[in-house]
DNA sequence: CCGGGCCCCTGGATGC
DNA sequence: TGCATCCAGGGGCCCG
């Protein structure tokens, strides 16, 4: 295997170039996972609650993954929630009778901006790159969705009929940090299949809002092979991945998620998202394992994504 | 129904 | 220096 350049290959994403001018939420880099999800939704909460939504542009490129974005236009966003890796935000204010529903996955390269147009009227944020929508908002403030890679998706949902719209937020397991996520319902879709423990973590049905950085930092955290098939998991192993799913999770929510934000980002978060650098095996290849001492963190690929394990601490 | 593999996409890193 | 290739991984889709 060759030896790879952990952090720079990875690290949880730390490219976020310093973009700061003037007002709005600084750009959050990586690959966005529940954790970087709960920090975004957090900061525009205060931004967008209770904000109509005067005008919507949106990148007419074919590769776009856009669905009935044109129905924003003069509904009121009155919550910003989340359900694994989606942003949800119902929508009021409308004339007619669907119950409507924004819905924005960042995909792999999204993120989010809200700024603040000046009282001179100049935009600040005009100039940004890789912006594949816009929405206008009331408050002389737009929000803008940057995508380069275009893995994100919005969309506007009527009646909850995710089905065919967005079916992975149909088909979205518990939420981790939820009571709704039991010792008991993880342990029956554990046992119900002998996939890798890994992909059961990765495929969103049996939790929410997992992916490939933090299913390996959760695995490292249970003492679990990655490849170790789902079902052969005793209740006590259950229990401890269980405890690993939550505890990783909270701490990078707490850490601000694994990216490095820019000094707007830093100020407005009060800290930087930090936890990528309480990673202990993503983006470590080759470097010898800061839990146990002893091993060496390896790296392989699974389904075309990088796995990081240490082969002694983890059985 | 399942599990595995490959595809979408594009900027940055690497290789020649 | 410059061009070509590789790599990253959200979710979707297809195939055995």
């Amino acid at each position: 295997m060759p030896a790879v350049a952990g952090r720079a290959s990875g690290g949880g994403g730390t490219t976020g170039r310093h973009e700061g001018n003037g007002a709005g939420l600084g750009s959050l880099a990586g690959v966005p996972e529940l954790p970087e999800v709960e920090s975004v939704r957090r900061q525009l909460v205060p931004r967008l609650t209770g904000r109509r939504i005067v005008a919507v542009w949106w990148d007419p490129h074919p590769h776009a993954r856009f669905h009935a974005v044109e129905r924003l236009v003069g509904r009121r966003i009155d919550a910003v929630g989340r359900r694994g890796k989606f942003l949800v935000c119902p929508l009021g204010g409308g004339t007619e009778d669907a119950d409507l529903e924004l819905v924005l996955h960042l995909g792999m390269t999204g993120s989010l901006r809200v700024g603040a147009t000046c009282p001179d009227g100049t935009d600040p944020d005009a100039g940004l790159s890789h912006v594949r929508a816009r929405l206008d908002l009331d408050d002389a403030h737009t929000l803008r969705f940057r995508d380069p890679r275009r893995f994100g998706r919005l969309s506007v949902v009527a009646d909850r009929a995710y089905e065919q719209v967005v079916p992975t937020l149909a088909i979205l397991g518990p939420e981790p940090l939820s009571a709704a996520f039991t010792v008991d319902g993880f342990a029956a879709g554990l046992a119900a299949t002998r996939a890798p423990v890994k992909a059961r973590l990765l495929d969103q049905r049996l939790v929410a809002g997992v992916g490939n950085i933090y299913a390996d930092e959760i695995l490292h955290r249970a003492r679990l092979r990655p490849d170790r098939s789902a079902d052969t998991l005793d209740r006590r192993r259950i229990v401890g991945l269980h405890d690993a799913v939550v505890g990783v999770l909270d701490e990078a929510i707490a850490a601000g998620g694994s990216t490095l934000g820019d000094a707007q980002y830093v100020d407005l978060m009060g800290k930087g998202g930090s936890y990528q650098e309480e990673h202990r095996v993503y983006g470590r290849a080759g470097e010898r394992c800061s839990t146990c001492g002893v091993g060496w963190i390896r790296r392989s690929v699974t389904g075309g994504r990088g796995t990081h394990w240490c082969g002694v601490c983890q059985r």
